[in-house]
RNA sequence: GGGGUGUUAGUUAAGUCGGUUAUAACGCCGGCCUGUCACGCCGGAGGCCAGGGGUUCGAGUCCCCUACACCCCGCCA
């Protein structure tokens, strides 16, 4: 008899086979998906990556295989030999191959498997941390199966544009020198230089800028980035980038290949038309009106920025708003709509909710007919001027109610942005993914170059010392830095940073002045980066360029809730991982040979 | 570093006011069944209630600590 594999060799995929094969003797080989033992009959469901298909074994054909058929169990590995047949009046509607099933007359047992944690079913309820212990059994499942293959369509999409756009796939290295600012860096012990360290490249930044400086032109790059910082949702230590440099380039170059892109991937994965030019939006605008630099358009609920209003009134008769904007805070408000009203409860649970992000309360004040406030303990204190004008600064209706945050500006912001997002979800106001129209795509662009560190006392740079100014604004790098902006953009999508970039600063003269804006003297400046300062000094071309999160581009295009369910072997928000128990002990013998020695002392 | 939620058979959950033998579904094991596709029917096994300490005559249930997981703030140029 032939044998499964050497000589007996796969046909089809589990997903192929539909009424047009009727009549063909396939080859399948997959996993025992389900199973229904009828006695004389069983029937199996076989899966492999591509689908699911029915396979029949009839005691009366073939009395041995369908003895062996009845001892299968879920997920086994077989392989069957047979014919497709019409289901008849049996069809089943919701499998791709439902019209056929192929009735068996070969069968063999790659594998048997033990009882598996849990069942690879496409809804699954199975807590994460048994998913991600058993990781491969997890990744057989069906949605994760269709994330990853959409994943690997993605590469290649992106390879494929920038290939044919006349940009270079170059490579950089992982294991750099560690410069100081910005994310904090995994390190790697160099046995050879004792006492010295690799870090692992929190990006290919300077590299790619030094590509441009060495006349490569049009760079990009599908790239792991590593980051030892605190995890979330939407963020593990090692991610994929897809990385973009370009010479003789503005802005608006970027912009176009950029969007060109991102159209395709939509086109090519989801069937969808995303309009171009994407929408633009200054930084500044989407501060005051989003609490953010990276705003969800899907719904409105702007902020009303009231600082102005409260200054010119003296605070109102309410010290509260007057300590706040005497002492450098803004003040801050959010209209609820009459139709969108809260119960008590649920207003209590929101401050619950504030509290957690740094706030102190949440003052609230419910409009009257007249614009009088009630149920507000700022109702009876605040001047009457103050409070119309507030009504019409934030256009209120009778029934509507106001929610306020005032003081420190970075609090006020992060909890007035978090608040608006976590106010349209319970008001059910963000559209369902698949249903159409959600894919707001936004150029967050101008922002300052400076931002004041108020730890250190100096203005730091906000994302790096290597961003374009605006030329305007170069004369006031000296006087008045906070006024300073420059050609930095972020691509947001849905609330999201997917991508940031900027055009690089590529004047040797300009960058000395910024560095020491910044309070960064030339002996710093030339310990840090004086590799990169010297190639500026030697013919570097304008250039500029950006980088896209993948790992975010790919959960956004499928729908995935967390980062964890695009990156096939995440890592926990403790940034471990449970299938392998990474990170882990090593040898003593090691730790010398690397010249290290932890000083780690276990609790108790 | 801080705030919050959770942890009960292999899995997902229930478990009332603190009360005597901790339930169910799916999975697993055995048996029956030729048209099922969430197959069905009969029978069975399976528990250190996350770990430790405390309160109590008595703790899955109340209190404290620890561990782990998740969400958020800080952090992420």
């Amino acid at each position: 008899m032939p044998r499964f594999i050497t000589e007996i060799k796969r046909t089809n995929s589990c997903g192929q086979l539909t009424a047009n094969d009727l009549g063909k003797e396939v080859v399948l080989y997959g996993w025992v998906h389900n199973r229904r033992d009828h006695g004389g009959a069983v029937f199996i469901d076989l899966r492999d990556r591509d689908g699911v298909t029915q396979v029949v074994f009839e005691e009366d054909v073939r009395p041995e295989v369908h003895a062996l058929a009845g001892q299968l169990r879920l997920e086994w590995v077989v392989g069957i030999r047979g014919k497709v047949v019409s289901r008849g009046g049996n069809v089943n509607a919701r499998l791709k191959t439902g019209e056929i099933e192929v009735h068996a007359t070969e069968l063999e047992v790659f594998n048997r498997s033990e009882p598996t944690p849990f069942q690879i079913e496409d809804k699954l309820d199975t807590a994460e941390e048994k998913r991600l212990q058993y990781r491969y059994l997890d990744l057989r499942r069906a949605p994760l199966q269709k994330t990853l293959i959409t994943r690997a369509r993605v590469n290649h999409l992106t390879r494929n544009y920038f290939t044919d756009s006349g940009f270079l796939e170059l490579e950089t290295p992982f294991m750099v020198k560690y410069t100081p600012g910005g994310a904090r860096n995994f390190l790697v012990p160099s046995r050879l230089n004792p006492g010295k360290f690799y870090a692992l490249a929190e990006s290919p930044q300077l590299f790619k800028q030094l590509y441009m400086i060495a006349g490569f032109d049009r760079y990009f790059q599908i790239v792991r980035c590593f980051r030892d910082e605190d995890l979330r949702l939407d963020r593990q230590p090692e991610f994929t980038q897809i990385d973009v440099e370009m010479s003789f380039v503005e802005q608006n170059d970027v912009f176009d290949v950029i969007e060109g892109l991102v159209v395709r991937l939509w086109k090519e994965v989801l069937g969808v038309d995303v309009p171009r030019p994407f929408l633009r939006m200054p930084f500044e605008e989407s501060m005051s009106k989003y609490g953010n630099d990276k705003p969800d358009l899907r719904f409105e609920m702007p902020h009303t920025d009231l600082t102005g209003l409260v200054k010119e009134h003296g605070g109102g008769n309410v010290p509260m708003l007057k300590d706040a904007v005497e002492g450098g805070g803004i003040v801050k408000a959010m209209r609820l709509a009459a139709d969108q009203a809260l119960s008590r409860t649920e207003i209590d649970k929101l401050e619950e909710y504030v509290k957690g992000m740094g706030a102190k309360g949440l003052a609230r004040a419910k409009i009257a007919e007249g614009g009088e406030w009630t149920q507000s303990p700022l109702a009876k204190t605040i001047a009457p001027e103050l409070r119309q004008a507030i009504n019409a600064a934030c256009g209120v209706q009778p029934g509507d109610l106001l929610l306020f945050q005032f003081g420190k500006p970075s609090t006020v912001q992060t909890v007035m942005a978090n608040l608006r997002v976590h106010l349209a979800k319970r008001l059910g106001l963000i559209p369902e993914y698949g249903s159409g129209g959600q894919w707001r795509f936004l150029w967050v662009v101008n922002p300052p170059l400076f931002e004041f560190d108020e730890e250190s006392g100096h203005w730091a740079a906000a994302h790096h010392a290597f961003t374009r100014p605006h030329d305007e604004d170069v004369q006031y790098l000296e006087t008045d830095p906070g006024r300073v902006n420059c050609y930095r953009y972020d691509l947001v999508l849905n609330g999201f940073e997917i991508g940031g970039g900027s055009i690089r600063l590529h004047d040797p003269a300009v960058q000395a002045r910024v560095f020491k804006a910044m309070g960064i003297s030339d002996e710093d400046a030339r310990n840090k980066f004086g590799f990169l300062l010297d190639a500026l000094k030697m013919g570097a071309p304008p250039h500029g360029g950006i980088a896209l999160g993948m790992d975010r581009l790919v959960m956004l295009l499928t729908g995935a809730e967390s980062l964890r369910d695009v990156v096939a072997w995440p890592k926990t928000q403790k940034g471990t991982d449970l299938m392998t128990s990474a990170p882990g002990d090593v040898d003593a013998k090691q730790l010398k040979e690397l010249w290290v020695k932890s000083t780690y002392e276990p609790k108790g």
